[in-house]
DNA sequence: CGAAGAAGTGGAAACGATTCCACAATATAG
DNA sequence: CTATATTGTGGAATCGTTTCCACTTCTTCG
């Protein structure tokens, strides 16, 4: 007791208060069985007069329902929380959370390890979304202990999953004609690590559009990079050199595509005059950068709520059976790409 | 029951296998009790034998502790959690609270909202993190409430609060002097809102150099922007045709100096040889940007790390008194700054 | 007006852990 | 070899809710 304010109040004092038992108490504030309106209002307004509010835990534990859901995004990811293009797929999902009155943890899981989050075990979530990639075997697992889950900027071939990709083969392909269209004959591509499903989406589209037109596919225009600032601007300092030089280079990401932008302004070229350049993301940056990048928009925030809203559609008992949804990409012309040098 | 694994194991389960009772098993897993070691050692195993983990929720009820801290970003803050500043500071609470097997809530708080965040209502974190900045109403009841909190990147100026703070005014001079050393004598300043404390103690060393090298404050080359790439953008288009337009701006963070770059050089300006731009906060793009730009380093990470490090010591009773930590800043010359025309 | 159904209420049993307490078994000291 | 600590153990209470069930007290209808 301070000022008469009790530390912690509980349902039993507004039940005391307002003259009722306990069940009713929670009934009348939950809507969740009758109650004469009147002793409702006396709950209610013995719950606001002592500043109640339920314990959540205390609740999870009878309703088994925590309230919480999970991120988590692995530790390969480059950059983290502060990668652009995760951190806006992170940022619709709290929006999405926030607005449901549910809350979110948020998790780094290392990729070596064995056993599932402890989120998961320790039972402190309804369900959880994974970005980027998991391995198949936590999705068995976590199918096994019926978890609802989605997948986020990935998927995964055998049982049904919720998830939320991207169109990535058509948006690449979309980048590559436009880049035709301009009069480019000689395209390279910078792509990133094959072991994910969305960059080989993209480097397939590349590839295809290039067959379409009739152009040949020439491997010492093709590098590969991490997908990280550093890395790419690294690989791209050897390749500098490569003979002929492309006249226009698309990347797997806009990351990637900024720093090759980098050296190849170090290297006195200009852009798009001397070389054309394209990425993938529409980050926040691609507009930012000097010249503006000449990108796919993929909607992030969107992928981020809409991945939520599926989870919270399952744990709602409202949609069963898991379903996949392709984002829908955007070309977004800026000023990194222009006809080539005659 | 599904092929013998049950779906839902608790400790009784674990107490029956083991042919123990509920306490001992407790006793025994938690090692928070006399208990024979030939019985530990059965009791371990029968918990790993059916694959046993604690329920946190039904923990967290008895012991009132939940294993969570809450990390709250006001939304105000441009960019929210793609904000490159904040989300860097974030990554470092991520990775001390993971380290430390503790769960992070993440949330965007409305400022205009009344009351305490829904997570700390509801008891749902044992302490709170707060990002830039937060209403001394908030702290008031937090402390009534007992949570306890740690801010970062703010402070307040009555009541003892943990806080992690940037030694802006000195990392201030610091880049002004050396503004100074390169010969500038026009120095603009391009400043943040100034209802946030960091934010004036950057002008306020900026003022402070420029008295003490004898110059004159010139508020014509002082301006205002949001801390917002975009805004800042519209500003500078203003202030460009500012005369005399001084030979060097410095800014009160990095995303800022951005934008006045990028409107620079669309304005056919070299930067450093027509003006040189400086920034604060050294973020990931301020080294990738083209011309790398000259900022004051600030470890974001680190001081993420050690507010989540002051939260925990004050949750295990290590420390008691609330402390401020300040970090030091360093200055980072690149290719953004070089001595005036002559 | 009496019976059946509905509305309103409170007591008690969950939920899954930890912890307090009492008691038994064993070790230690005098 | 008894008296006294110490160790080891299980039963029951507890944490703060929700929910099941039984019991009144009203309505409503034939």
């Amino acid at each position: 007791m301070k000022g008469g304010i009790k530390i912690v109040v509980t349902i039993r004092d507004v039940a005391k208060r307002a003259r009722v038992s306990v069940s009713t108490a929670s009934r009348a504030l939950n809507s969740s069985g009758p109650v004469k309106e009147e002793t409702k209002a006396r709950v209610s307004k013995a719950a606001k007069e002592i500043n109640y509010t339920p314990n959540a835990i205390a609740r999870g534990l009878v309703t088994r329902k925590t309230g919480n859901i999970g991120f988590i995004l692995p530790a390969s990811v480059k950059g983290g929380t502060s990668n652009p293009f995760y951190s806006r797929i992170f940022e619709g999902v709290e929006a999405e959370t926030r607005e449901r009155n549910y809350h979110l943890i948020f998790s780094i899981l290392d990729e070596n390890q064995e056993d599932l989050p402890r989120m998961v075990k320790e039972k402190r979530i309804d369900g959880v979304i994974f970005a980027s990639k998991v391995s198949e075997r936590f999705i068995l697992q976590l199918e096994e202990r019926e978890i609802t889950l989605v997948l986020v900027d990935h998927a995964i071939e055998q049982g049904n999953v919720n998830s939320v990709v991207i169109d990535n083969f058509n948006g690449a392909c979309k980048m590559v004609n436009h880049l035709l269209e301009l009069g480019h004959r000689r395209i390279g591509f910078l792509r990133g690590p094959q072991d994910r499903p969305s960059f080989i989406q993209r480097f397939e589209g590349y590839k295809e559009t290039l067959k379409k037109a009739g152009l040949k596919y020439d491997e010492k225009i093709v590098w590969e990079a991490d997908l990280d600032f550093n890395d790419a601007y690294k690989v791209m300092k050897k390749k500098i050199k490569t003979q002929p030089f492309p006249t226009a280079i698309f990347a797997t990401t806009d990351i990637v595509i900024l720093a090759a932008a980098k050296i190849i302004r170090e290297e006195g070229l200009r852009i798009p005059e001397d070389v054309s350049l394209a990425g993938f993301d529409d980050i926040l940056q691609a507009k930012q950068a000097h010249p503006p990048l000449t990108t796919i928009r993929v909607s992030k925030r969107e992928m981020g709520r809409i991945a939520a809203r599926k989870l919270f559609e399952n744990l709602n008992g409202i949609t069963k059976k898991p379903s996949q949804t392709v984002i829908l990409t955007e070309l977004v012309v800026r000023d990194s790409t222009g006809p080539p040098k005659l």
